[in-house]
DNA sequence: TTGAAAGCGCTAACAA
DNA sequence: TTGTTAGCGCTTTCAA
């Protein structure tokens, strides 16, 4: 299984080794003749160019670390989908490990992207407090935040106007003639959940609106921590004619509660969510909910990322993209 | 943004080179004090073992290539996920990208993990066709085939007994009562779903059912594909009282197109999927379906490849895992 | 127990 | 246009 060098095929072609590298890396200091004549022996001979020779001497593998909290979540799995096609386009291929949450492996795992010389990190942090964590490194290797907003830090990040969103959610409700809407499954800990509430607030306030949370107490939020809370929520009475959630996780949580008791959506309730999951669209769900552009997203974090490699950039920059409403049937008019 | 190297923690030191890589890598020739003494400082200095390097010489990169059709698929990206855990607990990193279902882009992707001298391959094939593109790389590196079944190759695979798992289903409809079972998704170029097939067929055949399909023309399984084609099947006589899809997404598409036409599920018609992804939990999803053991098939696969890469084994070995029924909400008595 | 030196496969500066 | 050589940061053999 060994391969064949860089040595090899010089051998084979009777010319020295530097001159099969410059063959290979397109160098214009040969003649024509032999650089065909190279690259056919190369061809013949399955000549596969060392990546890792070629990293240590340029100093760049040409390699992104990826740091998901975990790809097992349809928000993720989308965005290192398309992190993959973005960076694979621009000569990079991407590393990718979860951190499932835990900010000690975080800061392990930035420790290990050093180590293995990445040329870049993106980094989807699992809450507010891995910013302090990972500071030391961010002098070390070109970190791109990514999805969680990092408010003032000077740090580069690229995420989603989540107040601005926010606002879009309470402004369509109000449009379809909702005049109590209760914000669901608000969380600690989380710069995404404190300025989508903050949006709320901000929108309320303009419309008139009284102001009603039901707060996550959970470290994160899912499906099941959803139903939990509205389980709890449905118990009580309701004084509300619509529930606009954190997350579309949070927002299938009040689904699968509200079917239990036999609550319609969006007959008797109309619920709407944030971020657009592939979930929301499935048959029977059809969540109306707030689309993050995840594609969008990807490519600008992994463009920001390469800018910032390739120049050596020593300032920072906060990329913050639009969200847009996607109306499906969670939403009805009062 | 240099990073500190051994030559630095040997000149603070004022010890050799070697003696700090010693101590670094816990070689026994080295006495207690200095490693300790050596240890220290290269905490001080936040010095990190320059992995590339390293792997230069030990020629392995701890590094596995990991190359799915795409992550932003729920089936992949749980396996993705838990590829990630079991490697990363065996100190193996892993590389991950998406062939698109494009199998010139497979054939590319063996190459440049080959380059980037990887210690070995997991590979989701798009195809049965793929087995022949990707072959004469067989013979330089490790590979796995995950997911699918590869029959009689000489190579070594780890996949769901799809076969026995079909039979399951059928076995399942039959003692809800249902004599009357439509295969619906089928689809040509793909083991696994011509296995599926087989169990279905031979199960109906020991019950004395009487087999109806409905094929899939299309390249691949999705919702949107299944929606279209349950459109067209609903436009005609039902001679059935179940249909047995060919995988979940397959699946999610029948219950749209259901929806549509106001067929209740599973009311006027059970409904039994294959493959369990997440969306099939979803709140009024609740869809049956026959289970593929996601997380032990992504263990099993990074402990066959890494066993392989680490006995150098010249064999193959094929593992079969049993898939289990997973009882919702989605079928009932006939 | 420690140091000196070779070498992993490659790129690039310098010489010819 | 081509060849020689140094060196990237590390591990490991051999000598001291």
């Amino acid at each position: 299984m060994k391969n064949v060098t860089i040595k090899d095929v010089a051998r084979a072609a009777g010319v020295s080794y530097s001159t099969v590298s410059r063959a290979l890396t397109g160098s214009p200091e040969i003649s024509e003749d032999t650089r065909a004549r190279i690259l056919q022996i190369c061809k013949e001979m399955n000549y596969t160019t060392n990546t890792v020779a070629r990293a240590m001497v340029m100093k760049s593998t040409k390699l992104l670390g990826v740091i998901l909290t975990s790809v097992n979540n349809p928000f993720m799995s989308e965005l290192a989908y398309h992190i993959d096609r973005q960076a694979r386009s621009r000569g990079y291929n991407i590393i990718l490990c979860n951190s499932s949450r835990d900010v000690e492996q975080e800061r392990d795992l930035f420790e290990l992207m050093i180590g293995r010389q990445v040329d870049g990190i993106l980094f989807f942090p699992s809450g507010a407090e891995s910013y302090e964590l990972v500071k030391p490194y961010l002098s070390r290797i070109p970190t791109i935040f990514i999805g969680e907003n990092l408010r003032e830090a000077p740090e580069s990040y690229v995420s989603v106007d989540n107040y601005r969103g926010a606002q879009i959610g309470v402004e369509y409700l109000y449009r379809l003639g909702h005049r109590s809407i209760l914000y669901f499954g608000r969380r600690r800990g989380s710069t995404t959940h404190q300025l989508r509430a903050e949006g709320y607030a901000a929108a309320c306030e303009r419309l008139g609106l009284r102001q009603q949370y039901c707060i996550n107490t959970f470290s994160a939020s899912s499906i099941k921590y959803g139903y939990q809370l509205a389980k709890q929520l449905f118990s009580q009475e309701r004084r509300y004619t619509a529930i606009f959630a954190a997350t579309d996780t949070n927002a299938l949580g009040v689904m699968q509660a509200a079917e239990e008791i036999g609550l319609r959506i969006p007959k008797d309730l109309s619920l709407l969510g944030f971020d657009n999951i592939r979930d929301s669209g499935l048959p029977r769900i059809e969540l109306t909910t707030i689309e993050q552009p995840k594609k969008m997203l990807a490519s600008v974090a992994v463009d920001t990322l390469i800018d910032k490699i390739q120049d050596e950039q020593t300032g920072y920059s906060h990329r913050i993209l639009t969200p847009a409403l996607i109306e499906r049937s969670s939403c009805a008019p009062v």
